[in-house]
DNA sequence: ATAATAAATATTTAATAATATATTCATTAT
DNA sequence: ATAATGAATATATTATTAAATATTTATTAT
């Protein structure tokens, strides 16, 4: 990577801190193109070289924050201190206190759902593709090491995925407490593990 | 019940009826109290003698409509001859059913969903409770019939209405096909099954 | 040549007025 | 006495305008 590269990508990333951190303060709409510019030392123009608009900048963070829940799940994937039931428990459960963090923390994000709910679904297929992805290499090494007998692994992804999706989802984790979700999530593992094992 | 009891019963129907009518096609904020009226043939004051306000109607026609899910939950515990594993595969597949063709043959019945999660997060509580009521009826005969081996039917039963949400609840109707939603449905209630047996 | 700015323009949002609808109530009919 | 109406009033929507903000572009600096 050439230097001016290195710098435009390191630029870009700096908006995106900038405007996530004001999305999740006052909400996308309440924020403006000229705050965002004022937070990274630059002119309001000035972010239409790293952006296309307002709403690829908000893209660009709903993207962000998914890569940062992916790089949760390879963090738990990569611990060889764990079996792979426990990488399942913690799947949902790391997920599920890192998305309940942010949504407590800073509820104006919601309005960041809606827009990518509304407008940029593509992005959140391509994030439940991923992962799935990853879904799959936890069963896969559950096979190998013969504490899971799952015989279609792509398919056994998808379902564990749909059937977490109250502790991945945004969708409500406004509506519950983390404690009653954690103890919900604790519970699906559990059962969903049992139904795995030879 | 009396007979003046009766008919204002019979009245109150119909003005669900017809109202849900309209929210469904044409959302609950594009429909007036004068249509509601005119449909069911009375003046909009008079609406007033049968409910409070537009509200209390659209919180009448979500109660409605909840109660006819768990009324087809009733009928499928009713069927004896369906064993309890194959009661909770129906459980999903027949409710999935019930709402995706509510939610595609009427996008703007989702207006009212959203008002009834933001103002009357009440009535889902109840709904919630009771579904989870009909799920333990389902463990307790699958624990009877030594199919399941359930020691806490109470907390199983929360384990798996949380586990099916995707399918129970509205959010996800418009989202996905209803083809693609069967099969995950049948894969996470089989996955569901294996963890709950012997 | 690249990066940034700041002014110019297009678009969106906010404020207001105008209209439509929800709700109430005095009156009439059953 | 109960049920229903339709006019009166309060509330909420919609249309219109004014203001703010997003986006583009001509210009300047590095």
């Amino acid at each position: 990577m050439k230097l001016a590269e290195e710098t435009t990508e390191t630029i870009k990333h700096d908006i995106l801190d900038k405007a996530f951190l004001r999305f999740g303060r006052y909400g996308f709409g309440k924020t403006t193109m000229a705050e965002i510019a004022k937070d990274c030392d630059m002119s309001a123009g000035n972010l239409y070289r790293y952006f296309e608009n307002k709403k690829e900048i908000a893209a660009g963070c709903a993207q962000r924050c998914m890569q940062q829940k992916l790089e949760l799940v390879r963090e738990i994937i990569r611990d060889t201190s764990l079996t792979p039931d426990k990488k399942l428990q913690r799947f949902a459960m790391d997920v599920l206190e890192y998305m309940h963090q942010q949504f407590s923390s800073e509820p104006a994000l919601m309005e960041l759902v809606d827009f990518v709910s509304r407008e940029r679904w593509d992005i959140v297929i391509h994030y439940m593709e991923q992962e799935k992805s990853l879904l799959t290499e936890i069963l896969s090494e559950g096979n190998r090491s013969g504490q899971f007998n799952v015989s279609n692994v792509l398919e056994t992804a998808k379902w564990i995925q749909a059937s977490l999706i109250k502790f991945i989802a945004p969708r409500y984790m406004d509506a519950f407490s983390l404690e009653e979700l954690q103890k919900e999530a604790k519970g699906v593992t559990a059962l969903l593990t049992a139904g795995l094992k030879k």
